[in-house]
DNA sequence: TCTGGGGTCCTAGGACCC
DNA sequence: TCTGGGGTCCTAGGACCC
């Protein structure tokens, strides 16, 4: 179906959404605290993904690294992560949604935009809940707004299993005191940018001069933190197939890379693992990437366009190699990432998106 | 306390052309 | 010998999200 403007959007999300799917599978642990990340050894370099809600008692949050999570709940049961179930889950979550026959536009695993014409948007939202419940045994929460904007903030605050809905009509009751961070696409660097120009609420930033927020952040970011701050947004929902520009493999490597062969190994198995992933999708790849972080944790990137599109690992891989030539020597290497970006499918350029996740 | 992996989009500045 | 302004393309880096 074409795009369009409904006037309510649903944003759905599921609660605790990793830590829900293994709880299917291993129902003796509910009411523990959970925790999934990386490889579930919290000695190895790697961050919590979710935890349950009994972990997040003690402080533990997503981001957080891993081995720092393990300290603060010692007993707490660590999973590894299994991309596979997850995806499994996420796809009979969103056919559950598609099957109720409303519009649903995919943010990720675990959330989901969906049009609402109803006139009781409360009771449309209850019935998702009832449904994706009935089919999946997963609870979800539930944000109604008259855009994507407000819709997304209000999720958070229905969790859990909860909804709520934020309007033009209380969006400055419920928001207008707090602090821009708390706005989706705001983060600490822009608070505090923000903050330097004596803008520290989302009143302050919806009542902020326009001219100062083109200065401070350009024309396109500077108008839409505006936006932001006012709440308004677009209520376009799309059902239309996510299409990625690219793909990536990075790793962090528990031990870092000291010599020049160890990284040209690692990086050749990279190129690999991203080609093996657009030929995949049967897309050229026109741009290459190479990220590096040094240890302790200082980053770099190249990328360079390829003369020509290619399907070829063996053009990837010189490519990737020509990059790495521009690498500091003598420094030890505790990341290595390779990116691909793709050639649309129709050969087009890719369609005009919008700052926050791209989506919205 | 020590910081994953896979994505997206925006901005600035240099190169190049007219 | 010293020098304009505008446009576009490319690359590096930054910021954010899940």
């Amino acid at each position: 179906m074409a795009p369009r403007a409904f006037p309510w959007v649903l944003h759905v999300d599921l609660d605790q959404f990793l830590v829900a799917v293994e709880l299917l599978r291993r129902p003796e642990l509910a009411g523990k605290p959970v925790i999934v990340g990386g490889r579930g050894d919290p000695s190895e370099r790697t961050v919590v993904s979710t935890a349950s809600y009994e972990a997040r008692e003690f402080g533990v949050g997503s981001g957080m690294p891993l081995r720092i999570a393990a300290r603060k709940v010692p007993d707490a049961i660590i999973l590894p992560v299994d991309h596979e179930a997850y995806l499994e889950a996420s796809g009979h979550v969103m056919d559950t949604l598609r099957g109720l026959g409303m519009v649903v536009e995919v943010l990720g695993w675990d959330e989901a935009f969906l049009g609402c014409d109803a006139d009781d948007p409360e009771a449309v939202a209850r019935r998702v809940q009832e449904t994706v419940h009935a089919a999946t045994e997963l609870h979800c929460s539930v944000g109604i707004g008259d855009n994507k904007i407000r819709a997304k903030i209000a999720t958070g605050f229905g969790k859990p299993a909860g909804v709520y809905r934020l309007t033009e009509e209380n969006w400055f009751a419920v928001m207008g005191e707090r602090p821009t961070i708390d706005l989706w696409g705001v983060g600490a660097k822009v608070s505090k940018r923000l903050a330097a120009h004596g803008i520290s609420t989302v009143a302050d930033l919806a009542a902020a001069d326009g001219d100062v927020l083109v200065g401070e952040f350009g024309p396109r970011m500077g108008a839409w933190y505006g936006d932001l701050g006012r709440g308004s947004g677009s209520a376009v929902v799309d059902d239309a197939p996510w299409v990625a520009r690219g793909h990536s493999r990075e790793t962090t490597y528990q031990q870092n890379l000291t010599t020049p062969d160890q990284v040209e190994a690692a990086l050749r198995d990279l190129v690999t693992q991203v080609h093996a992933d657009t030929e995949a999708e049967d897309r050229p790849v026109f741009r290459m990437g190479l990220k590096v972080r040094y240890a302790p944790f200082f980053t770099q990137s190249y990328s360079k366009k390829l003369p020509a599109p290619t399907r070829s690992l063996d053009e990837l891989t010189s490519a990737v190699l020509a990059l790495a030539a521009g690498m500091e020597s003598g420094r030890e290497v505790r990341l290595l990432g390779v990116r691909a970006e793709m050639v649309m499918p129709d050969g087009g350029d890719p369609v005009e998106r919008t700052p926050v996740r791209g989506r919205i």
